[in-house]
DNA sequence: TTATATACATAAGAAAATTATGTATATTTG
DNA sequence: CAAATATACATAATTTTCTTATGTATATAA
């Protein structure tokens, strides 16, 4: 998996981890490949994670105390379930507003009106 | 100026270059203080540029031919206005196009319909 | 006269992603 | 059956990008 994105892949920085904790908000638990694909199958594969970016970030979330995982062996391969705690879950609401408002944001930016007057130069 | 953004900093990253081009092509030619004010002006005060993200950005765009200036001295002080190339004007439309169906791929995710039935654990 | 605003710049460091590997099993396809 | 693809994890080296901090300098407001 090399392909991260049909976008300029800058675009994708900084919202990973939201993604993530919004997928667990509603999921219950997920494994990381889980993830991608989810991703994948929500975006219309418009986003790919890469495991270099994923990983390290479920890592980060779990040192954190964001995250919990269980593991389990499944058809002789593992998977790490990721879920949750109680001060993920309200981490994830607080990043999802936060990025949503930040969302309303850039769309202002990029919708701004022509020439405005307030700056004569 | 110290203080970025009323966001979780992490937001805004990869964002940068579109809002720049995207001012330009509104605006004929800005200073980089200019940029900052008038990002601040549209967003009413929740994003603020740093210098720091700033002036490199500005560079960097020059340095790959996106962004031409003019130098100008106004009331003793200097301005290095900027401008879009040719190239840059493409650019421009290219990165904003993507950057607002990137929105909407983000809104997707954010919004995104609670246990449908497609992946089963 | 001191702080704030205007106006540029850059360097050190941190954070986050890309790119590239590595390991291993399961399944599909030619 | 062999090879390719999919599943499933991990990490290291590098690059990019931003934050933080600092530096220079003039103008204006408190």
């Amino acid at each position: 998996m090399y392909i991260c994105s049909m976008y300029s892949k800058e675009l994708l920085k900084g919202t990973l981890k939201t993604i993530i904790l919004k997928l667990l908000s509603e999921n219950d638990r997920m494994y990381g490949y889980q993830i991608t694909q989810k991703v994948k199958e929500i975006t219309e594969g418009k986003i790919n994670l890469t495991e270099g970016a994923l990983y390290p970030a479920l890592h980060k979330l779990e040192a954190d105390g964001l995250l919990m995982t269980e593991k389990e062996v499944v058809g002789n391969r593992m998977r790490k379930y990721y879920k949750l705690t109680k001060t993920g879950n309200n981490k994830a609401t607080e990043m999802v507003d936060e990025l949503k408002q930040f969302i309303e944001t850039l769309k202002a930016i990029m919708n701004v009106a022509p020439q405005n007057l307030s700056w004569s130069v």
